[in-house]
DNA sequence: CTACAAGCTCAACTTAACTTGAGGTCAAGC
DNA sequence: GCTTGACCTCAAGTTAAGTTGAGCTTGTAG
């Protein structure tokens, strides 16, 4: 089996269960790169199928494509990333992770008689407390707000 | 302490902590009700401050208010719910919270190896494994509602 | 050498959960 | 009676993460 030396989106999609469209759609976030052919099609080389295998993971973990990208920064820009430097990411990503079971398992915890009881006040409830509040690192914004 | 009948938007908003233009909304999705003065104006019982405590909790657990707005239909229509009606929807939410926690549990023991690893393809890599996706099989909603 | 599958670009559409804005009404203090 | 602030409705905008479609080009199997 003479290994393929690059891979067209059609294949990449194939292979990583991606479809093409959301290929292009990272390539255009940064996430991915490719060259391209004389006639102007995309080529990959195989390390974007770890990309983007590691891509649906953290996204499936929480993390937004934002973070991921940034997250992608820290690797190498030259060569093929490392073992080393993937491992760095994983790291960081689950120590996130961590933080996020914590978190749920507290909410798990008070749910129950915080629904029941009569503490849902904004201040006094440990649900509905901030400082209690699952971390926002998402870049979205979107429920600022809400949250006083 | 002269309990207070109705409350305006205004003041549903201050003491949930969540904007007027939601409580709007969550009206419109149905998630609450109010009657309206001669004026036109919303007025809202008391016990819809549980509510939204409760749509604002349900939210960080990651249920979306589709989701949310389908439990509430259990809730009696004519009566304030009881203690009892609550707990009723919160023992079905913690049982969805448990297998989140079980899913992100196992994605953080496998995140490491996994990146680390050359396992990355989707029908080898438990966490590519299909099955164990913690994508809801609900309406859309993909990633958990955990950042702020 | 020619079909036609696969690729390309760009714009517009999708869903969830809201927010923002425009244009108009209501209620209370002075 | 006027001004001010809280309300009202409805439409359009926003963000994330893509998808869909139109119109056009490439590349390869027969």
């Amino acid at each position: 089996m003479t290994p393929v030396r690059e891979l067209t989106v059609g294949q990449v999609a194939m292979r990583s269960g991606v479809a093409v469209s959301a290929l292009h759609f990272y390539e255009a976030r940064g996430l991915i790169r490719s060259h391209r052919t004389s006639g102007n099609q995309r080529r990959y080389s195989r390390d974007v199928l770890r990309r983007v295998a590691i891509i649906r993971v953290a996204q499936e973990v929480g993390i937004s494509l934002a973070d991921i990208a940034a997250a992608f920064q820290s690797l190498p820009e030259g060569r093929t990333p490392t073992r080393e430097d993937w491992n760095l990411l994983s790291t960081a990503w689950r120590d996130e992770l961590d933080q996020k079971i914590a978190q749920l398992k507290k909410l798990r915890d008070g749910l129950t008689d915080c629904i029941g009881c009569g503490c849902m006040s904004i201040d006094k409830c440990p649900l509905r407390n901030k400082e209690d509040r699952l971390s926002a690192q998402g870049s979205g914004a979107r429920r600022l707000l809400v949250e006083r």
